[in-house]
DNA sequence: GGTCCGGTTGACAACGTTGTCAACCACAAG
DNA sequence: CTTGTGGTTGACAACGTTGTCAACCGGACC
């Protein structure tokens, strides 16, 4: 036979399709012979419940949609973990898919996974509009929105301190004796390099240092052209050269490190995001710790919740503090 | 209103219910004037097609289960990205879970999307028999076994080629003059282990360097347990500590580096298994490299493939080769 | 004018489950 | 003996879609 229905199941057992239901689903008001005829027949035939049938019946697909940008990244895949063991709590799946940095495709995904009837859709947002999404949000389905701030709709929000993990990092350059210290990161456009580069801003304010546009590399968004950017700064001349480097993500950390590598010097260097071989390195690298986990679980309990509120709260915001680690590459004096 | 469906649609445009199925499936056979309305009713109500229900008429999901044994370990999510390429190609989706090398938990997962009728499932399996899937197998549902073969059952499968990678380090670690070889890495009833095992144990006999139990340590899946492994191994008096290591996969790689940092030793050492940071170590980590994303997209084109096929295809089993990437911790002299 | 034809459209059933409600039974109470 | 009660059970409709088939239409042909 092809694949055992309940109607089948029922007819093997003597008793009803109802009853059969109520046995898989455990639900009360069964005499226990009766249970135990079914539970036979379930077991004789290797029935298993179709879940899409549920879903479509009760109208939620007992999953929660995750859109990254991608999974390869780490910094996402810890994002992933913690949302998949929230979802696994619930026995729920989590349905994950990577967008990439395009908002076409983002939006693409959003409705894909609505039209699933996902219980809950948490998505670091790519594009600069939301609106599109207005009509599921007011119809309920929780919408929690990580890392980066929604446009133009209302929603939950989990967000790193971007600004002020910063401020700390840039902070703690001025403390060791830098003036010239660089920006190497994504386009301001891009909301949390936008609020690093605030950050690196008000710090370098603060502390009565001038802007130097020359030492604000925001355009990079990869490995690659970060190593690029650094390498060009290493070969300004001697009295415009940065002393140290502010990194605004674990792409550009890796390739800053490169070309300094390349370069073979060792210029003070503070990244944004840690990552596991941080403390490998011939200088151990000082960073900014955000939390990753810590976002995807309290986005996933924001989702949640929002499931089962009686009545539909209003859009919260949580910010989620960032460290500073010092392990050496912070510490560099300036030349 | 909630949400609309055709049957909404269809009284919108004053059509029938099928009609307006037939323009959103873009089928031949509508005349432009009837699809124009019905394209008008769609946008006006905001009318999303219920894949829920759509998957349960043609019983098929438009999605990939994806069982590995964690996203946060970037091997896997390597072949996480790969698979979710090759579904995304297809306008699939890709759920994802961690089953944390728990056969139980593997065996609930696999059952859990197979109610979710997945069109295919790829797997890294935990367990050690796979008999309980054989319905599901016979029934003509794609499982692809990745990384590690199934027991119990015929099934395709993709996998590194472990022991001739394991022999190629250990080869190369010979050449430069080593002898004492300790292996770190996981229990050998592990499948990977086990195949890395036989290859490091296979290339010292054919050496003639007689085996040594004293520095075979097949027993630590995570790097903490790695690192006091490795510390071991190190405080072993001189005439019996080994000169060199091979570790047997990534976990293993990073705490036998931690511990040498501890030590502040430098010897002889080959992962297996790349990482994005092995260039940037003191000394650069020579390894053998596997080709996550390639057994990913194997894997995903086999179920596709299966899926596709007419008459169901034999197993099939590929193995893709790994790769010395030399590179300077594996050149180190013997002491 | 009748017949056939291709193109277009719609009625209906089905996918497999769960919620609603009514029916049924045995037994106790009046 | 009748009535009520609580615990079991089942019939039926519904979730929203798609496949099957029949009906319908205008025009070309005899």
């Amino acid at each position: 036979m092809a694949r055992p229905t309940m109607r089948d199941v029922a007819s093997t057992a003597g008793v009803s399709l109802k009853t059969v239901s109520r046995v898989v689903n455990a639900e009360a008001g069964v005499r226990d012979a009766t249970a135990a005829r079914v539970e036979a027949a379930i077991r004789e035939l290797g029935f298993a419940r179709n879940d899409v049938a549920r879903s479509l019946r009760n109208g939620r697909a007992a999953a929660l949609g995750l859109i990254i940008e991608d999974v390869a990244n780490p910094f996402y895949s810890a994002i992933a973990r913690a949302v998949e063991n929230a979802a696994h709590a619930r026995g729920h799946m989590v349905i994950t898919a990577s967008c990439e940095e395009d908002p076409e495709r983002e939006r693409d995904l959003v409705l894909r996974l609505l039209r699933r009837s996902v219980d809950g859709l948490i998505i670091v947002p790519a594009g600069n509009d939301h609106s599109y999404m207005e009509d599921e949000l007011s119809a309920g389905t929780p919408v929690v929105f990580l890392d980066r701030p929604p446009r133009g709709v209302e929603a939950d929000t989990v967000l790193a301190d971007n600004a002020g993990g910063a401020r700390a990092a840039v902070d703690h350059l001025l403390a060791g004796g830098h003036e010239r210290i660089a920006f190497v990161g994504d386009a301001r456009t891009m909301y949390t390099a936008g609020e690093r580069l605030t950050g690196y801003e008000a710090a370098l304010r603060d502390a009565g240092v001038g802007p130097s546009p020359e030492l604000v590399r925001d355009g990079s968004h990869n490995a690659d052209t970060a190593r690029a950017v650094v390498g060009e700064l290493l070969a300004l001349p001697a009295g415009r050269r940065p002393t140290a480097l502010f990194c605004a993500n674990n792409r550009n950390t890796l390739g800053a490190l490169r070309a300094l590598r390349d370069a073979a010097r060792a210029i003070a260097l503070v990244g944004f995001d840690d990552f596991e071989f941080a403390d490998m390195l011939a200088t151990p690298v000082t960073v900014v710790r955000q939390a990753p986990e810590e976002m995807g679980r309290i986005a996933a309990g924001l989702a949640y919740d929002r499931l089962d509120a009686a009545d539909a709260p209003a859009a919260r915001r949580s910010t989620i503090a960032c460290e500073l680690v010092v392990r050496g590459s912070g510490e560099v004096a300036p030349a």
